[in-house]
RNA sequence: GCCCUCGUAGCUCAGCUGGAUAGAGCAUCUGACUUCGAAUCAGGGGGUCAAGAGUUCGAAUCUCUUCGAGGGCACCA
């Protein structure tokens, strides 16, 4: 048990003792930002003093007096009600073998304890290129994941393909009229048909394939155009993501559920809340608390978009997760509440379901938003702002704020080196631990104790480097990998600021060196650790400004 | 009109199961390089937490009202 779990128990136990009702959920202990109130600081007094019929500073001088833990070495009560707890300094250091021992395991965590969770996320109709949206999502989603698999959770990632509705029918048309064209056959674009180019480079990648085949009937051999185009394009979204850190694991289709009967299941399932209305059957959901009733199958017979997805969500829940989650784009927000009431009428648990919503990404450059790639004509694709970027700041800037937020994406930060850029910031600061460790060689062995390590910044690098575990717990909790941003920039500084405060390698000092040797590995670890949960790597040194500039001249 | 998300420093955002002086980054200004990577560090300035009311020992946080921004309100997907 760690340290912050023993204060919180021993205050459990006082409060019981003064017969006052408590939860674990009451009892919180965050870190203390300010030396003066020690290592941890607790509120609890101040919320329970109503309770027991005192002051809340009485309550806290009470439990203080009351309060008896042995790695910790004082605790004060402080107005108007708090309670400081100063931690030993043996208990604080012991934090550097365990990170060093458990290395990039350290901050694994047991939440899961072998629960499945099913991770949904992307899922762009393969009818063109991956564009910010998905690529935001993607980020997203791949965190998330490597979020559960760290607290332990048997994680499944996954793409849910729309291969079998009109966008598919509409995706072949437009490869005939570009495959047309090739033989200067001219046939106007479908109304709602996509116009990306990659469709164009499609159609040449056909004719090589099959010639003239189809150019006499195209029309009766659509289903062929559908399949081609979707596969490939399907192909080239693998391929964008695999380059983007992202590969998932299952890829569910929309037609191969349709092909299997699951709808025309689903659907006799769900008669009992249904009835007919001007031709069309109607799903109640306004008793789950949405605006209207949904259809679900349009007076013309085919199905509206929800019922398939009905079908695949409760796939998804007949597959045993015990935690299903999906990303989808802020438009499909009204969606969430028809979904869920789908599914409770089917017999499943909703609150198994968590649906996050992401928001838009807006690109800057040079101060000015820019949707336009110069190049296509077309908005900025995924594969684009990889290329320009690189996928260490594309990956961080977009988990770097809140899914729930628009995220402004500033070009030039991403691609600048220096510290205002959080991505470079973090890798320099990880190389330079690098280096200090690989100079370091003349002190080992390293003695991982931290009996000499008390300056603020030391015990303060202890604490975050403590604080990881809880980071994760948090993020993981509310899906929101923003969390691993923010303690990334917060640990880097904590690290940069006891580099210019304190010398690591000193002849003059070598009990001291070999210690601040420890500290340095295990904040090295952690870093990288960190690093891992959003996928950006974490070098061991940095190509020098100078080369990079030299590069740039030749 | 109804529903979501949101309104916090010049800009982009944290903080929201009520708690110590409202925090970061960018931008701006001032200092610090014969020493482990100055791609760094230290320090300034900058806020009526959109407005108003309520709840109480205490509100950026909870409730209500108003204003403003974006998105959604299909027998589209």
């Amino acid at each position: 048990m760690d340290i912050q779990t023993e204060i919180k128990e021993e205050l459990k136990k006082i409060l019981t003792d003064l017969k006052c009702a408590v939860t674990d959920q009451d009892i919180i202990l965050t870190a203390s930002n300010n030396r003066d109130h020690g290592d941890y600081a607790s509120n609890i007094a101040l919320r329970k003093a109503k309770m027991l019929g005192l002051k809340p500073i009485e309550l806290a001088n009470k439990m203080a007096g009351m309060f008896k833990l042995d790695g910790v070495d004082k605790v004060e009560p402080a107005m108007p009600g708090f309670l400081n707890f100063f931690v030993k300094q043996d208990e604080l250091g012991s934090i550097i073998k365990v990170i060093v021992d458990k290395n990039e395991h350290y901050g694994d965590l047991d939440l899961g304890k072998g629960k499945k969770v099913d991770i949904e996320y992307v899922s762009a109709n393969p009818t063109g290129v991956l564009h910010l949206g998905h690529a935001r999502g993607a980020a997203l989603g791949d965190c998330i994941a490597r979020l559960y698999k760290k607290a332990g959770y048997e994680v499944t990632r996954e793409y849910y393909i729309n291969d079998a509705g009109n966008q598919i029918t509409n995706l072949g048309n437009s490869l005939i009229c570009r495959y047309l064209e090739l033989f200067n056959v001219k046939r106007d674009l479908p109304e709602d048909g996509y116009h990306g180019e990659e469709i164009i480079e499609l159609a040449k990648k056909l004719k090589n394939e099959v010639g003239d085949k189809y150019v006499s009937d195209p029309d009766s051999h659509l289903d062929f155009f559908k399949k081609y185009g979707s596969n490939f394009l399907m192909d080239n979204i693998k391929k964008d993501l695999h380059e983007f850190r992202v590969d998932q694991d299952v890829y569910s289709s929309e037609k191969a559920i349709r092909d299997r009967g699951e709808v025309e299941k689903v659907l006799t399932l769900l008669k009992p809340n249904c009835y007919e209305k001007d031709g069309a059957l109607f799903l109640n959901t306004t008793k789950d608390g949405d605006d209207k009733d949904r259809v679900l199958v349009k007076s013309d017979g085919a199905y509206t978009y929800l019922l398939p997805d009905i079908a695949y969500h409760n796939d998804k829940f007949n597959r045993g997760f015990d935690l299903l989650i999906d990303l989808f784009g802020a438009d499909h927000h009204g969606y969430v509440t028809r979904l869920k009431s789908a599914e409770k009428d089917l017999g499943h648990d909703p609150e198994k379901l968590t649906v996050s919503l992401v928001q838009m990404v807006r690109l800057f450059k040079d101060g000015e938003e820019f949707k336009m790639s110069k190049r296509t004509g077309n908005a900025i694709s995924m594969k684009e702002l990889i290329d320009e970027v690189g996928v260490d700041a594309a990956r961080y800037f977009f988990v770097s704020r809140s899914s729930n937020s628009h995220l402004d994406f500033d070009i030039n930060l991403a691609k600048t080196l220096g510290s205002e850029n959080p991505v470079y910031y973090a890798q320099y600061t990880h190389a330079r631990l690098c280096g200090i460790i690989k100079n370091g060689a003349a002190f080992y062995p390293i003695n991982y104790k931290a009996d000499l390590l008390v300056s603020e910044s030391e015990k303060n690098l202890l604490i975050s480097l403590k604080d990881f575990s809880n980071v994760i717990k948090v993020a993981c909790q509310e899906n929101e990998p923003y969390k691993i941003t923010n303690y990334v920039h917060s640990l880097a500084q904590s690290i940069n600021e006891f580099y210019t405060k304190c010398r690591v390698l000193d002849d003059a000092n070598v009990e001291l060196s070999k210690e601040r040797l420890g500290l340095v590995e295990a904040c090295r670890t952690v870093l990288a650790n960190a690093l891992d949960l959003i996928a950006v790597s974490a070098p061991d040194h940095m190509v020098s400004l100078d080369k990079e500039e030299a590069s740039k001249e030749a």
